[in-house]
DNA sequence: CCATCATATGGTAGCGCTAACACAAAGCGT
DNA sequence: ACGCTTTGTGTTAGCGCTACCATATGATGG
């Protein structure tokens, strides 16, 4: 008798297995009365759809709240898409930004993101072969990665897609998100000039990224066009971070005469521009005008909060993923992968860091001083 | 004809669309001379596998190469598994280690991490609320909403599973992940002291945040333990960001007699300070030592760079995803979901903010100011 | 010596979705 | 009228893995 049983288990039902009581595609292709290809189709946004039909199905996906299995999606798909982000030392505020515009496009794409954080360049490209191997199947840049001539010449000969966050080489290897630098720093420059003053100084940002160019770009030929002078001292070299900043505003604050106002290449160098000033007993804004480039979670944090440009850096990664994701499907469909580009949308943050220079032209206050 | 070829398609073998040519577990199987259950049950070790036939298995995954597909596996295995990460105005400093580890944890467990920020308790709420209907399994709280009494109870109310990333409350609700914050302040106070400090002014954190109420406990104890006398006017309240800093240094420092050192309940409080010093022209450590708490980005950033106390926040994270997943785990197999809590070991970070009290007094130097 | 159990392994049937095809119906040129 | 394409939808067969059972093998116990 066991064994009857046994027997009859054989052919019988097994016990079914599903993990939640979530709707699947087949419940809701019951509900609107067609086949779940078709339920797929809406879902995926295929045009080859009755426009009536759509409408049926999209009604029964919100009956039932139903939403697509990513697991199940990306395995019947094919290629699972791997996303590798590499950071080469990144300022915790441009980071964090970073990800949080990356990890809402990869829940939204159903894409797996790799975060790696390496402590140089030289090391970031053996991690980028491991990961290639692995495969990672696409890499977005991050500066200063993107700028680095032998990181987009590894990305070339791996044939990899790659999104470079920041200006890129235009040679065709790897598409890039980014503000007009140029166009933000020229805005920015007017804007100091505009309420007034006329001797600026500039901190550059570091060198081996192609932003700090662009900018230190914008910041000349604004002045150039309202007919003001830029001579060499005012144009100070920083890397991008703190201590960089500490020095070159100390030594545009030594100037004779001491410029009114300082446009700092990025946040961190604005701030420490700040606490310079702040400790030579200027004040900032009244004394000393000082503005900030990116936006970042310092601009806010210190006092006073900095005027500077904001650059959408969620939005860029965000972009950035979705980029990755048509690239690798134009790829995969043997159409030759094709290279995107964009070019954001930045503002001018008008914070309490700048005012109009004091009535009184500094160079009567500061006599000889050496 | 045209027909007689149709039919024979039919039946013929369709053309099979493999993504890509990783191997599969059934290669592995094909290597190892097993079957592919047997390498499932090697990578997911389950103990019912033979020694002999495991170390088969491996060699061959080892020689194929081969990494389990994620997309099957949590298909196959079930439910996937999304947990919910809110954030209420984190420092982005604080945020972006805090992802990092969430991120490189999910990966290996192959959760999904699902993240959003919100702009108050209030909100974060129906946030939960929706994300939880939306199939959300678990969530990780950090400071403050694993501190509101409000959030918690939404917890205990929808059954699900959560980690609070610091000092929860011990109901067993929920989990969580947190350093010894009291032990750690009571380290730093004995290390000020150890340095000769005796009048140690203390910066006390969100009075809203558990951990702000167990580092003032480990400062005052261990100034206690030292025989020091802690007067109120000693004790400043703070709000954990650089603007309450402020206020609060300040405060501080116009105290008579001036104190020599001052801890601070996080970095960013700590580095007004040394900001607020630096503008009354104090130089720090010398006339002043600044020590922080939590070893945040900006606690390197800034000049001098904060002696503080380093929380593992990335290993705390990865904890609370692992953590997660073990309850979900258990509570599927209808096993009562266990809580888990972990307290993970910090480290005193000696840098270049503190230093031994100047010889002369500082009372002697600071007469009426007023 | 056979029932009973533990241990190690295999077979099968899905998990929920979509690629690739099949096909019916409609449109269009000749 | 016939082929030919186009459009909209259905059918089938997986994607790579694991849950669930079955089974083979040895160990135990009465």
């Amino acid at each position: 008798m066991a064994s009857d049983r046994t027997k009859a288990l054989k052919g019988a039902v097994r016990t079914p297995r599903r993990g939640s009581e979530a709707p699947t595609i087949a419940d809701v292709a019951r509900a609107a009365a067609c086949s779940p290809m078709t339920v797929s189709r809406v879902i995926n946004g295929e045009d080859s759809v009755r426009e009536e039909t759509r409408e049926l199905v999209l009604e029964a996906i919100n009956k039932l709240n139903y939403t697509p299995n990513r697991a199940a999606r990306s395995l019947a798909g094919g290629a699972q898409v791997r996303i590798g982000l590499l950071f080469d030392n990144p300022s915790a505020s441009y980071l964090a930004e970073f990800l949080m515009g990356a990890l809402e496009e990869a829940g939204r794409r159903d894409v797996h993101l790799e975060v790696q954080s390496c402590d140089s360049t030289d090391e970031a490209k053996p991690m980028m072969r491991k990961m290639f191997e692995s495969g990672i199947s696409g890499f977005i840049l991050p500066p200063p990665l993107c700028d680095d001539q032998s990181v987009l010449d590894l990305v070339a000969e791996l044939d990899t897609v790659a999104i470079a966050v920041g200006p890129g080489k235009a040679d065709g290897t790897h598409g890039s998100v980014t503000i007009d630098d140029f166009q933000a720093a020229y805005d920015m420059t007017r804007h100091i000039i505009g309420l007034g003053h006329k001797r600026i100084g500039f901190i550059i940002g570091n060198p081996e990224q192609v932003a700090s160019g662009r900018r230190l770009g914008g910041f000349c030929q604004a002045m150039q066009d309202a007919g003001l002078d830029v001579p060499d001292e005012l144009l100070v070299q920083g890397r991008f971070n703190y201590r960089s900043g500490m020095a070159a505003a100390e030594r545009l604050l030594a100037l004779d005469p001491r410029p009114t106002a300082i446009f700092a290449s990025n946040d961190d160098m604005a701030a420490a521009t700040v606490a310079v000033a702040h400790r030579q007993h200027l004040d900032v804004p009244n004394d000393i005008s000082v503005c900030g480039f990116d936006d970042t979670d310092l601009a806010r944090s210190i006092w006073p909060e900095l005027t500077t440009i904001r650059q959408p850096i969620r939005a860029m990664t965000a972009w950035a993923v979705a980029a990755i994701v048509r690239a690798l499907r134009s790829k995969r469909s043997a159409e030759l992968p094709k290279i995107e580009r964009a070019v954001m949308p930045y503002d001018l943050i008008r914070r309490e860091s700048d005012a109009a220079p004091a009535l009184s032209a500094p160079t009567a206050k500061s006599g000889l001083q050496t």
